[in-house]
DNA sequence: CATGGGATTGACT
DNA sequence: GTCAATCCCATGC
């Protein structure tokens, strides 16, 4: 079942922390979300520290839709807008575990190991196929879904942590991990995995 | 209009 | 561990 925009409307560390286990679709790939992090208008790493420009309308827009952007000139990010219209704040997709489309993946990645299709923001993205074109687009009813996860399925031990990559406000813990998956972008340091949930 | 930084990755030492 | 690739966008002149 796909998640509605009342999901994306609250708080933008609550939506980060239950994306975690949820199930990312583009076409024939699709993978299950283990890594996130939040961005919020009012911390300088979050783009929308800014204020609004041409870039950072898609984050102050309505929640529930797409914001991609490019990152050193060469991988586009997915983020999840989160919060009310007129508040800037994004979940970013840091790394999937690959569900469907694998074949599509690899085609699209090169040669790699299953663990590596996914396992990092800008690996993502390629493996299915999204790009900067979708900025802007719906998660509600556009062509990248979001779902549920899978009744039945595991619930997803979640660790909370400092944000990868940036330089400015990194010690805010807005990092959350699905601590048991090995498809996640970094290794997850030991003294964070004993404060998993 | 010119400049510089960045939420990364992969290749190389 | 280090480093270059490479482009969008914000900022400043």
């Amino acid at each position: 079942m796909r998640l509605g925009q009342d999901f994306y409307r609250r708080s933008v560390q609550d939506v980060a922390r239950e994306l975690v286990g949820c199930v990312v679709r583009h076409g024939e790939t699709a993978g299950r979300v283990v890594e996130t992090e939040s961005y919020h208008m009012d911390e300088p790493a979050c783009h929308a520290h800014a204020g609004v420009t041409e870039r950072t309308r898609t984050l102050y827009g309505e929640p529930g839709r797409a914001y991609v952007y490019f990152s050193y000139g060469i991988h586009s990010l997915l983020n999840a807008v989160a919060q009310e219209e007129g508040v800037g704040a994004a979940v970013l997709i840091r790394a999937l575990e690959p569900v469907d489309g694998l074949e599509l993946m690899r085609a699209r990645r090169g040669l790699g190991r299953d663990e590596e299709l996914c396992s990092g923001p800008g690996k993502l993205t390629q493996a299915l196929g999204i790009g900067l074109s979708l900025n802007g687009s719906s998660l509600v009813d556009g062509p990248i879904e979001v779902l549920t996860r899978e009744p039945g399925s595991r619930e997803p031990r979640v660790a909370v942590g400092e944000r990868v990559g940036i330089t400015k406000a990194s010690e805010l813990p807005w990092r959350f991990c699905d601590a048991s998956s090995r498809h996640v972008s970094r290794p997850w340091p030991a003294a964070m995995r004993a404060r998993a949930a």
